[in-house]
DNA sequence: AGGAATATTGCTCAGTCTGCAAACCTGCCT
DNA sequence: AGGCAGGTTTGCAGACTGAGCAATATTCCT
């Protein structure tokens, strides 16, 4: 179970974790409001009101602070995945535990869909995008590899499933739109089912129920 | 089938071409020499005798730089999907056009394993590696889109598709190392097996059998 | 309260990347 | 051969990024 959010407990901790929060959110405002491109380093910590050298000690760079995650995710992940049922294939694992964590995304659905519509509509954020994911995924092939006692740099099979899962993710996400058919959950959840099954030439179906998306949980 | 090699016709673009490889080369060499991080634009361009200017104008940064394909990559792999038997499923295109291109990997076999190296030697290179995947994974989701005749703004199968026969390949490299037991053929076809196989608990077998190494083309 | 630990900030500097205009080279036509 | 057209390289200038360092301010803990 991924844990509902993130716990700082000392002053100083939420402190640190809200001005995170901040630039985090300044960014992806102002990148939609004038474009990403024309966003500075300089403008975001004007607009949180701190120094721009500040933006530095949080993140290494604009692309950081638009996709970089929850920084306990990592441990989370981890821990999601060792805490699965012993007998339960890597798939099955990464698939349960990603379901899980997207309740985490569902929460910050605006958020994350105005995220990707952002990079719908600027191509030349995919790949810095795909670069935030990678660390992601190296996260869940270190996790089925521990699970599955595998070594991760001479065994391939932990990176091949975990760049299987961060695929699906990462198509779920994009195509989690406002009016979308489907809700996340059954997105993702038909995604695992369609790897599961060999990525047969027709899957199931897609994009065809009329489901309402899920309501906003806040 | 991907043509062996690029055809530039003129002088022009021949020289054009010997520019961008030599600087690829320079790259590549003085980064395992010196760190990635040591290496500066400038001492790239001296050792290529050109001026940092026109480094530019071939790649907008070093990691392009790096890690850009053959710049007739997109048009050759779009083609070669293109050109697959229509009754072959998705995945199955997919695995054969990538096993078909590893023939011109593999013609590049020791620039290709020193990148791989480099960037295991240096994680925060992955990242960077991965943004260029993702562009080679766009051109599959097309590639699969178009040959199924969905759209893949709307779809999430192609690029579900494309996600994991891209991560197979950039596992398939990051474990082709030169002492490796299997031979990037019979990795790659391994990986897609497992692919198609729905990614089972335990895969066939990995890394047991004792192949020499395909020997070089060259 | 007071000392230790941590965060913020300004300063500075090397490096990256882009636009622009001039000089240069190749391809092609007369 | 000569010369024009279009593409390539280059130098220059300027904005932005990202990192180290030391001074200052804030929080934590005893």
């Amino acid at each position: 179970m991924i844990s509902q959010e993130v716990p700082p407990v000392g002053l100083r901790e939420r402190k640190k974790a809200d001005v995170r929060n901040a630039l985090q959110d300044a960014t992806l405002r102002l990148a939609i409001e004038h474009g990403y491109e024309n966003v500075t380093v300089d403008a975001i910590a004007e607009a949180v009101d701190v120094s721009p050298r500040t933006f530095s000690n949080y993140f290494s760079s604009k692309e950081e602070a638009l996709f970089a995650p929850n920084p306990y995710i990592s441990e989370q992940l981890t821990a999601a995945i060792a805490a699965r049922p012993a007998d339960e294939a890597p798939l099955e694992v990464l698939a349960a535990v990603l379901v899980d964590m997207s309740d985490h995304l569902i929460a910050r659905r605006d958020a994350w869909q105005a995220r990707m519509r952002l990079v719908a509509e600027n191509p030349q954020l995919r790949p810095r995008m795909a670069a935030q994911f990678s660390r992601f995924e190296v996260i869940l092939a270190q996790g089925v590899a521990l699970r599955c006692g595998r070594d991760p740099t001479s065994d391939p099979y932990p990176g091949l499933v975990a760049g299987a899962a961060a695929g699906a993710l990462r198509v779920a996400l994009a195509h989690w739109q406002p009016g979308a058919a489907q809700s996340l959950h059954e997105l993702l959840t038909e995604l695992f089912a369609s790897l599961a099954a060999g990525l047969p030439d027709v899957p199931p179906r897609t994009a065809a129920t009329d489901h309402p998306n899920e309501s906003h949980p806040s």
